[in-house]
DNA sequence: GTCTATATGTCGATAGAC
DNA sequence: GTCTATCGACATATAGAC
């Protein structure tokens, strides 16, 4: 177990957080992030040195909680256990007009750090590795649940990004939820 | 019709789309397009007075040319076009590590200028346009076709962040292919 | 159309006092 | 843990000579 983080750094990952999903890891300054806590950049360096280190604690960060929010595949029915999945993203979406800051991190992956990069990989590896489960419990072959998991992931965040742009919530709807359905119908476990 | 743009206008546009599409329009300055094409910042300012002129020129003009490319969607079997799409976002995926500029600037929207958004969402519009006049040619009802067509762009523009992101060129087979099948049978027109 | 030179601001990062 | 002060580098952008 790492050491427990300040508050002051569980603020300053909140913000950072926030501002990469909105505005992407060069949308944002050490200044900004140190406005909005009313501090000073300096004070920003004495909790995470470089830039660098500051993303590959959000990245992993981001990891934990949203692998611990999603819990045991085995759990629940798998049309549940996708609905819950896509209703998240969504409201990030409506509410914070956030991406995942995966899919964030992932579309800057050329211009960032390697330590970002390596987080980025293994989130994508580790909520598809989950979707995989999912969709194995409720019977799927392993082969089809790997393909299934792999495209369910990279539609959601398509869709993410598409509806913000064109400022259209539906879109989000329309491009993920027939999918869900033809991935999890009614019947299955 | 708009004035030609010059020779140089030209590869200052090339070199600003090879970098928005790897790196993100905040991933790159004028001075880096200036010393690939061997000249002063103070020149790209000549063509381009600010950096969201360039934007809003560069979006534009991979607007006509993606549209340009796919030409008349009632030309040819829905299965061939569709893979033709597929297959050009896959070639510059594998052999550029780029993105597709929508998708590109689609993420980083909220940090980027009107005028640059207003041409991401236009671009958007035109090519999901494109999809579903080739679903509704080869016969789908036109609220089928305008929803698959909408996630058919968008599984696309995931794959190819998550393909990249994970170095694995097949991810985006994976995802994208099934997909595609299922919208275009052999037998559609 | 390109250059030199410069203005003005911001960036990430550091030193050292409190 | 936060501050003041500062560094050198880089950002967008402009003025004016050639």
């Amino acid at each position: 177990m790492t050491t427990a983080p300040s508050a002051t750094a569980t603020r300053l990952l909140d913000a950072a957080e926030a501002r990469t999903r909105r505005l992407g890891f060069n949308g944002f300054s050490f200044r900004d992030l140190a406005d909005e806590l009313g501090i000073k950049s300096a004070s920003v360096h004495h909790h995470f040195p470089t830039k660098a280190d500051l993303g590959a604690a959000m990245i992993r960060r981001y990891r934990e909680r949203i692998l611990g929010a999603l819990g045991d595949p085995t759990a629940g029915t798998a049309a549940d256990q996708l609905a819950a999945v896509v209703a998240a993203h969504r409201t990030t979406l409506s509410e914070l007009d956030a991406l995942c800051l995966g899919a964030m991190l992932g579309a800057e992956a050329s211009s960032l750090q390697d330590a970002v990069c390596a987080g980025t990989r293994a989130f994508f590896v580790e909520i598809v590795g989950w979707v995989r489960a999912v969709l194995q419990h409720a019977g799927a072959p392993e082969a089809h649940a790997d393909a299934d998991a792999k495209r369910l992931i990279a539609t959601i965040n398509g869709a993410m990004i598409m509806a913000r742009s064109l400022g259209d919530l539906a879109v989000y709807d329309q491009a993920v939820n027939p999918l869900v359905q033809s991935l999890a119908p009614m019947n299955s476990r």
